[in-house]
DNA sequence: CTCCAAACGCAAAGAATTTGCTTTTAGCGC
DNA sequence: GCGCTAAAAGCAAATTCTTTGCGTTTGGAG
């Protein structure tokens, strides 16, 4: 589907790069994640700091690059049977994922990094299963909002609220929803 | 206006935690955000590295302090004549303050430290901005939105774009405007 | 098979962080 | 005013993290 960035499979390069990961999530699980260190996590995947370092320069960087991994859909938006319904099955999965403790963590991880790489590849990912969700719906001739009024009216909200404010609940998330449908319905009358 | 959080103005600890501040804002300006470390800091301060240890634990938690500071705002949103016109004007300065390279450093910064005081406390400025426009259009009887659909309907899809994707443009924050104020009209006619 | 470039390990040097102890300072009761 | 006290700062040693030079290993290409 979309193409790797790192080195060739199966080479070493690419056998460190896994262990270091696993080792970081391992350590993040176990611990708390100011104790982490670069030191610990090579300790850890079996490997001396200088790897780390050379590879990633800091800290972030591997945190944020790891939690990008992590933030990767690992299937399909679930089929509901209307646009609208798998679109707030979807919001609702994603609004859960993205409060909960590690799920915050991961989202401040992403964005600490230095380049604007790890986010503009979390908002791909949304992008990409609303984009599923869309050609469904598209394929029963329903009308269904464009993506980016979708990006701006429930995952926007939904993220902006776990970072500054408090998460919002399950019905808020549904009034998001019903918002954009409204919008989109209006207009298309 | 709001209670100040640190020791009393005057004593020996203000002094310290303005001239910390200062040499924070001044190194940022002058130097790469990734070469600011707290000894640099402490020097230009005048201060020794453990006191700044000792007062902020980490460089994040300081810088953070610093950019909550920073992203205060310091004067009322300026007047227009009309709720919407205040609401336009304040959101496309707000969107083209925060979109700069400075603005976007300090919103990562405040991310970036531990607790949830500091993201809390800049959805709190916009939140009182707003809360003064609103009351100006209450004062003139008109209908304005709800303070938290502006939050969700402006601030949120500003705040998104900018850290996961592109910052909009000023035409589009004013298009999340003409929203907010379509649904809010809608609703009352 | 041999060579090459990339990536790793090792270890020493350099920088940042932590910490125990001492000294200073501002506020408080007398 | 005058000490007294608790909080905060300075100092310096110990620890930990980060950087870097150099030799070695490894996987792939010719």
């Amino acid at each position: 589907m979309a193409e790797r960035e790192g080195p060739r499979p199966g080479g070493r390069s690419a056998r460190v790069q896994a262990s270091v990961h696993r080792a970081a999530r391992d350590l993040l699980a176990r611990m708390d994640r100011a104790e982490v260190t670069i030191p610990l996590i090579a300790a850890e995947a079996g490997v001396t700091p200088s790897t780390i370092y050379r590879r990633w320069g800091e800290l972030n960087e591997l945190l944020a690059d790891v939690a990008v991994e992590r933030l990767r859909p690992d299937m399909e938006p679930v089929e509901t049977g209307s646009g609208r319904g798998d679109l707030l099955a979807w919001a609702e999965q994603y609004a859960e994922e993205m409060s909960s403790g590690i799920g915050r963590e991961m989202i401040r991880d992403v964005l600490a990094a230095e380049g604007a790489a790890g986010p503009r590849r979390c908002c791909g990912y949304a992008r990409q299963q609303i984009a599923v969700i869309a050609g469904r719906a598209e394929a029963r001739g329903e009308v269904f909002p464009d993506i980016d009024t979708i990006l701006d009216g429930v995952i926007a909200p939904i993220l902006f609220r776990i970072l500054f404010d408090e998460a919002l609940g399950l019905e808020r998330v549904g009034s998001l929803v019903a918002g954009v449908f409204a919008t989109v319905e209006r207009r298309a009358a």
